[in-house]
Order: structure tokens, then C-alpha cells, then sequence
DNA sequence: TATGAATGAGCTTTCATTCAT
DNA sequence: AATGAATGAAAGCTCATTCAT
């Protein structure tokens, strides 16, 4: 199972996009709520206020296409997000601060989202590939080659450090589920120190 | 969708128990293979040998208590076998190794159940409860606590803490999946590392 | 269901017959290509390059009509072919034989029509009704009949022996499906033969 | 789409065997009735006085297996009454007046499953594969080349005429359903003497 | 005229559960 | 204690048709 859209994609109308981002939006707002499992068409069109279900299939060539739209979106937001947030960074340990603190903010400002985000990845079937996965973990395995590479971080594996840095940020919308008044910034300060500690060259 | 086992439980005959550890057996096997979205009760008898599906119904108030059972036994090994490995560490900073080393190295031993319990967790609606918490959480937290009070750690909120090395052993069971060949020990290793860094006092 | 065109046909203008035109032989093509089972508007749609199904129904009743024109259509080039075959026959048994070369010569050269229309009456719920069986089966039995009247033929019920005949000769479309390089007027030949033997008067 | 009945059935209880009974029978009069595009599995469940269409998907791998075990259930009826009619005959103009006499009889005495068979060979996609046709075509295309090599019959192509007279006894529930009245044995005769004119050697 | 959008009924299939035996 | 049978709701998806523009 694999969300695909290549270059070969249809012409919509503005009318057939509107509804499209309608339908994705209120699966992102079903699947956040009742979880992956219970999204059936049927929870999605009612929560859109469509009359049928059968305008969902209209409109996506089938749940995985829905699914893949979802991902999308939540990942070009993110990414938009990011790149603003990683421009300019004087050294790696700077850029890791900023990784850090960028995610962190972006999630707990689109809760509802990632939470969608979390429930596909987990549960979907779906799976970061290849390209997904540059998305996702390569910036971070970047970071830390870069630092090793300019003696500011100490001698560890890149791949183990940076799944850690991304586990600590991916659990954050488990935890804000349980502790939706947990305060994000202290959050993001303590992992920020963590991975800090974790990395920094000694003398 | 929450497990219950309370003091509320009516006693049950050998044969009875056997099969209910039968059929719970086989849902682990069945969820870490096709994934508990698959994971139904029709896969599950068929891979258990049983005739019906109407036999786990007749020994399961229905499909959260079996899962609730599955999840039950998973975390009873894992307790019974870190109670093991925590036993006398003359500091926090033992403690945390052992407990990390601990956690990694049941995990790359059982594989299949821990695949399946991240599965059901990630997808089944089913969440560490205040009494899971306590179980799965607490341990972490108070070696937090004590190594603070000892001034072996620096100061950190030990929650937050917790929840990061919580989620830096939980990721194990999906690296595993993706790279079947991984150095558990040396994934250990780093993670014990990164850990005492980030914890440890500073003079 | 049953395809009617009564004399109650309202007048069309060029552009909408020449859309119709479009669409019957757009039809014609998938049914023959997908089996009248599979051949949904959308997909005949596709075929003719229309924009939206909706043009087909806007253009026909619903369903029946269409496929009651595409029955009219094949059945009238091929009324017009034989019309020009049965020209001036000496005796019935050579009408006979012209009925069958010419029936014969219309499917082999006509394949796919052929087979769109056979595909629609084993297959459709559709049949020949009084007007269509006056079309397609009266020719054959008044060539039985005027062959007896003339002593050329041997008694025997005309009915029957035109539905043999007919039979015969409309097999041919799944013969071809079968083998599509079957030699066509050895076919002929054969058939011609059984029945001039058939209905021959012996002395 | 082709229904498999391999070696390796499954044993299966009285019950289920009295149910599958039960709802092939129910499809072959709904596919007779409504014919094969309508007989949905609704239809045939209401017909069955079944409460749910999971019922039938209960007893039958799929829709597919459901119209396999139908056309296998009419074709052995067939086959048995055929094989019966068969037996000693003293030459082969006698073998083919018995196949002729034999199917029509059949035909005339089991309309409901012969429309129906018929009906799902035109239209489901199903096909006599090689074996189908083995029993299907061959006993005629035997009986051409038998008579042929004792002298009885002259020279034609076995596979035309073994087609032809097949195509002529296939139509016959064709011809009953348009005309429920149709003399049987009359329509026997006419047929037995065309074949017979047809096929037999000229001194 | 023609289009894209929408509708609602229909399809087969899977599911957890119930029940008589 | 266990089985096979049955249930009915729900799933994703396709369909011919309708309608406003």
C-alpha cells in the first residue's frame, strides 16, 4: 500500500479541488478523532456533511488515494513550515536546536493533524518510502554528519541519533493527547538540552 | 476502548485457562504477522487450529478483552523479566543503564510479542491507562526522582525525561522490522550513552 | 426490458443525431470489447471521448434505449447488405443458400458488431420481439414456405427449420471469438450444404 | 474467471451441504428468472428466504465459486441423464438420433437450470475450458468421425457439423422461453431428420 | 448543448457476535 | 466445552441518473 502521484496528474476544476480539500480535511478531522481504524467513508462523508459516500469515491480514486492526499498535505504544510524555520543556522548545534524547536512548535500548533499523521503511519500500512524518508529522516542525519564532520558533535552513529531526535519529536502528539495542556515550549527546551547534551563534542 | 481486569475476575478451570493462553498466544502471532487491522477472529482461529471463532467468543467477553489479555501478557513478561534485571543497582545511574539495556534486550528477544503489543497500541484505540502507566511509566520516573535527589542527575523535568528514553526503546520493535540485521547491543550502547550525557550532573 | 421505437420519435436536429451516431458506435466498440456486463457509461463514455456520462443519458432515455438503438443499428446494416444479397433469386434453394452466404459474408466482415449484438441478446434481458423476430426470422421462413409452395422443399414445420438455420448462422460471432482465423466461406460452404440436403424434396 | 474444483475440496457437514444445496438452487431460478446480470446475491438470498447475503458468502469462497458449483450441478444432472441415453447403440446414425432425442428431452425437462446455464455461458465470463468441452463438445465430434470412418456418413468437417448440431439443441431454451408450448418430441423429430438428411453417405 | 458535480441505491465481502446443539 | 451455522451491520466501491450552470 503506497500513496503514489507522479507527474502524471489530472487537470482539476477549482470546484472538483475545493471538494477534494474538503474531503481531505474532514478525514484528517476523523481520523484524529475515532483513529485510523474507524475513518470508514461513511464516519468521513458525515462529518463533511456529504450525502453519500459514494462522493468520496467520486472524488479519490479510492481510500488509499484519500490517505496519500492526507499525508501530503500534512507533510507539505510541515515542510513549508520547516524550511522557514531552518534557514540560516550558524552551526550544526544551532540547526539541531532549530530542528527541534521548529517540530516541536509546528505540532503542537497542528495537533490535530499530526495526530492524523501518527494514526496513518502507524496503522495504515503506509510507510515512509524511499522519497518520504529524505523528507523525514535525512535532514536530521544531515545535521548530525555536518556536525561530526565539523568536530562540533562527538564521535556516536548518525542513523541511532538521529531516529532518537525523531522518536522524542514523533511522540509528542501521543503525549499531548493524554496531556493536552502540557506545556510545549518546556517540552521542546528539555529534548532541545537532551539532545544537546547528547551530541556535543567534550573537551 | 480500555482493558479492564479488576478484582471483579471469576475463576476459571485449567483446561479454560489453557485455552484462553492458546488463543491469546495465537492473536500475538496473528497481530505481529498481518497487523492488528487484519488481526481478526476469523485469521486468528484459523492460526490457532481452533474450529470457530464462536470458541473466542465463548472465552472472551469480546475482542478488547482478548487484545486487553495479549497486551496483559506481553507487559507481565517484560515485568517479570526487568524486575530480573533492576535488581540491585547501587545508583540511578546503573539503574538507568540496566534499565535500557534491559528493556533493549528483552525486545530483540521477543520480538513477535513486542511488534504486536506497538502494533495494538499504535492502532487498537488502546493506550497506556493510569494503571498502565504506572506499570510501564513509573519505573523510569522514579529512577529519575532518585538520581536527582541523589544529585547523580541534573536537573530535568524527570516526566519528560522518562517519556524520551521510553520512546527511544520503543522504536526498537519498528528499526527491527525495517533492518532485521540491526547490532541490538550497539543500539543499546548509544542509547545508554546518549542517556547518561543527557542526565548526569555537571560539575 | 425491451427496446421500443414507436412512431412517436420526436424530430432531432443533425448535431444531436451525429451524437447519437457517436454514442451507438462508441457503444457498440466497448460492448463488443468488454461484454455487455462491463460496459457502464463511464466506460463508453471514455470510449467516445465525452466529457461526462451525463451526456449519455442526456441524449438517451436511460440504459435500454441506448442498447435498443445499437440493436436497430447493427440489425439495419444488415438488413440493408441482405436486402441487396436476396436480389432476384431463381428458386428458394438458391435464396436459401443467398441467405446464408450473405449472412454468413455480413458477420465475418462485420466481427465486431456482430459480436456486440449477440453479447446484448444472450446477454441483456433484451430479445426479438414480434417486430424484431418479422426482421429477423420471417425472411428464412418464407423462403421455407415458398420453397414447399414450389415442391422444392420436402414437408417439414418451416418454423423450426428457420430457427436452425438462424441458429446456425449466429453461432458464427463466438466461432470467431474462438478461432479468429477460421476460414470463413468453408464455413458457408458447409452450412450450405446441411441445409440444401436438409430441405431438399427427394424424388 | 474460471470456477476450480480441484482434488482438494474440503469435507463438509450434512448441513452445509443441504445449504449450498439450497442456494445453488435458489441461484439457478433467480438467474433464470432475472437472468445472470440481475441475480445478485440479494436476489438470490431473498429468494432462498435467507436472512443476510453473508449467509451465501458464509458457504461460497465467492460469487464466482457460487455459479462454478451451478454450472457443475446442471452439467452432471446432464451428464447422468445423457450417459443413460447413451448406452449401446448400434451404429452411429443411431448414436447421433440418441444425442439429438436425448438433449432436446432433457432440455425439455429441466427448462429452469438449462436457461440459466445457458444464460451464465453467454454472459458471466465463464467458459468451457478443455475439459468443459471434452464434455461438451467431443461426444458429437466423436460420433461424426465414427460415422464417417464406417462409410455411414460422407465427407464433411466433423467440427462444423458437431457445432452445428450442438448450436441447435443449445437453442432450444431460447425457443421455450419465447414459445412455453413448443411441441418437444415434434421439434426432436424435425431436428433428427435435418441431421440425419445432413450427415448420411449417398449411394 | 454540454459539463462537472452530486445522488442514492446497489453491489460483494468481511466482521464480531449469538445461538442451538 | 466446543462446534457449525447463522446474523446483520458495516465496509469500499460502482452504477445510472439528475441537476444547476
Amino acid at each position: 500500500m503506497q500513496a503514489k502521484s507522479g507527474p502524471g496528474e489530472r487537470t482539476r476544476t477549482f470546484t472538483e479541488q475545493a471538494r477534494r480539500a474538503q474531503i481531505i480535511s474532514a478525514a484528517i478531522a476523523t481520523i484524529a478523532d475515532v483513529g485510523y481504524r474507524n475513518a470508514s467513508f461513511a464516519q468521513i462523508a458525515s462529518r463533511a456533511g456529504l450525502s453519500s459516500t459514494g462522493l468520496i469515491s467520486y472524488h479519490f480514486a479510492g481510500k488509499d488515494e484519500l490517505i496519500g492526499e492526507v499525508i501530503q498535505a500534512v507533510l507539505a504544510d510541515m515542510g513549508a513550515f520547516m524550511a522557514e524555520q531552518m534557514t540560516a543556522n550558524a552551526n550544526s548545534r544551532d540547526a539541531l536546536r532549530a530542528y527541534i524547536e521548529g517540530t516541536v512548535a509546528f505540532i503542537g500548533a497542528h495537533r490535530e493533524p499530526m495526530k492524523a499523521l501518527t494514526d496513518i503511519f502507524m496503522n495504515g500500512g503506509f510507510s515512509y518510502d524511499a522519497s518520504d524518508e529524505q523528507g523525514a529522516v535525512s535532514p536530521l542525519e544531515q545535521i548530525m554528519h555536518s556536525g561530526q564532520a565539523a568536530g562540533e558533535f562527538r564521535d556516536f552513529d548518525p542513523v541511532v541519533m538521529a531516529t532518537l531526535v525523531q522518536r522524542a519529536v514523533d511522540g509528542l502528539p501521543f503525549l499531548l493527547d493524554v496531556r493536552p495542556d502540557l506545556d510545549i515550549s518546556a517540552y521542546a527546551r528539555e529534548v532541545v538540552t537532551v539532545f544537546d547534551l547528547a551530541t556535543r563534542a567534550r573537551p
